[in-house]
DNA sequence: GACAAACCTCACCTTTACGTTAGAGTGAGG
DNA sequence: CCTCACTCTAACGTAAAGGTGAGGTTTGTC
């Protein structure tokens, strides 16, 4: 067993996060994540709180945040931080993706609606195609309130 | 002027979609957008209608799917669409996609709390900064009832 | 010391959704 | 007919985020 309990070889890490070693690799390359030393073989000893930073990658990307933009915001602390500034600049790169994440909210949200209304139209179409052809069902709902959902309108011509 | 309305070029296309002709070929590639007809030269001839497919992929692209899923669904309903199925066929597709999409808003939902959190949790960080020292900093919210966000606790070996 | 499992460093492969020339042909106005 | 903008096909390039060996070394155990 390795006989430091402070630290972990990547394949722990690799199972304690879900991540290949490959994709560790990859995040070492990038600047993302450093082991804290090796062994004098060369193998790569991370410190705990590397599960924290890879977790907190992963919440990045699922943030929209590409990796080379994680990796640059990294650098930049490292480059022109000292001390409390750092926090200061960590809320500012959080600040700048917040309002990001709720505009991908409410497309997400408008989407869902449009396929909300999709599907509920085509109930009603369904409802009166059962004995009608196809040709009079594609304008069924023309004397209807309901206007045709782009959703459906475009695979009008389709077929 | 082309002396056809019903019909346009795919630089007007290309335009009102805002795709690059590269792109709408593409599209015509994986069978998402077929030209209404060619012109003796060879030159594509869009109905109107195909700036609505145009719209309708961006959508399902924007809903996660990929191009490849979209070809393959449009491929099924050539086959084996007879009429009216093909409506049910729309809405079962719709139906398939709609509770990722909202999956997709909860976790975002779930990110943008944890942003907010850790905004506002390096805002109290802040006010005690000006005066002590970072070291002081990383720890000046031991004994608050406020627990260390993850995405603030990621950062603190990173410096 | 031997062995297996884990690890190392290249270095090329994969997919997605296009971008980017290259070289040639087309269409409409003048 | 000329011209110029537009379009054609074909084919190679690109970026992101890893995957997949190849060939060799280290660790820890027996």
């Amino acid at each position: 067993m390795p006989q430091d309990k402070t630290h972990m070889r990547i394949g722990e890490l690799s199972r304690i996060s879900g991540k290949t070693s490959r994709t560790l690799h990859f995040y070492e390359e990038l600047g993302l994540l450093t082991p804290a030393s090796r062994t004098k073989g060369g193998f790569r000893l991370y410190a705990r709180s590397a599960v924290l930073r890879v977790q907190w990658i992963e919440r990045l990307q699922e943030l929209g945040f590409s990796l080379q933009e994680v990796s640059a915001f990294l650098s930049e602390l490292h480059a022109h931080s000292t001390g409390p500034a750092t926090m200061s600049q960590l809320q500012d790169f959080y600040r700048g993706k917040i309002e990001e994440t709720r505009a991908a909210i409410r497309r997400l949200q408008d989407l869902e609606a449009e396929l909300t209304g999709a599907i509920s139209y085509l109930d009603e179409c369904r409802a009166c195609t059962s004995e009608t052809a196809r040709a009079a069902c594609l304008s069924c709902h023309e004397e209807s309130d309901r206007r045709l959902p782009d959703m459906v309108a475009a695979i009008h011509d389709a077929v």
